[in-house]
DNA sequence: TGCTCATGATAACAGCGTAAACATTGGAGG
DNA sequence: CCTCCAATGTTTACGCTGTTATCATGAGCA
């Protein structure tokens, strides 16, 4: 469903129709609304994760891997427009300090990432993961928000 | 109320109730819920970029001036968090397209400043706008959301 | 066999956005 | 000055929502 609309226009008692099931019976598996959907993100953000190591081993990892992480991050933000927005929309689930092994691959990514960054190119490591997280997020929420044309192009050539 | 609340979780019968108004005064002045909150929103967009250039203008414009945009821009969102999220939330609210003057201003400086670096350090316009929005854009919303930490020697860092 | 616990259903509540019908009232036009 | 109309407001009502309290069922285990 999260495919198809997004997460707040999204019932609870739509979910349970549509499972084939009373509106109540989600309390017996999550505390309210909040946890389900935090459930949900938690499961998009390792979807996100495996994306960007997966874009990044197809090149062999190193620089180039970096910026395939970056491409894959927005990419994947295009093609998971709900899930994505879930996911930051989350407060309970900082994508940095998450406890389950599920959600920490893209943070783990982008820290190695970084560090191998500042060490060819001089600057802090922090810094650079800043900056590399913000500029594909921001890509990906401007183009997700329509206030930047979605442009394959224009994604590789504004990532490097 | 936005100062306090976010925006969806602001109800427009407690808009109403706090005006000391029936609920369903409000529709003599917006068609609908979202009619109101884009009025909202473009007000917001206006004073955002009204920021923005004040702050262009306090460093004399220029390459200086274009930084001082971009930090403008993550202060902003964080001093006023429902406000910015409003403003991107709002589908019909394109920020490059916006029709009134109230809303372009913001979208006018990017433009302009990205043509003076291009023309200053090289690269195509267009790429430079998108990527210098698109890294306040990230950079805010990431702080907004508590993935990264508030920090405004970051913010100076990260910009530049 | 009997008990417990997980999982389900029903009914109910307050709050929401919105529509329809009705009331008031201040100012423009004769 | 009077009349009428448009602007603005109110009341009532509808279906939807998240959530709670209460009750039913049935499988697994003592």
């Amino acid at each position: 469903m999260l495919g198809e609309r997004d997460a707040d226009s999204l019932s609870l008692r739509e979910l349970a129709r549509a499972v084939g099931v009373s509106a109540t019976s989600v309390y017996r598996h999550f505390p309210d609304k909040e946890a389900l959907m935090t459930a949900l993100a938690l499961e998009g953000l390792a979807q996100l994760g495996a994306a960007q190591r997966t874009a990044s081993e197809a090149v062999g990892g190193g620089a180039a891997g970096f910026r395939e992480t970056g491409r894959a991050y927005v990419r994947f933000a295009l093609a998971n427009p709900a899930l994505f927005r879930l996911i930051f929309a989350s407060p309970a689930l900082l994508v940095g300090g998450v406890k389950s092994d599920l959600g920490s691959e893209a943070h783990d990514l982008l820290q190695a990432n970084a560090a191998a960054a500042a060490a060819r190119g001089g600057g802090k490591p922090e810094v650079q993961a800043v900056q590399a997280w913000a500029l594909v997020h921001g890509l990906a929420m401007l183009m997700l928000d329509g206030q930047v044309a979605v442009d394959d192009e224009l994604i590789d050539k504004a990532i490097c």
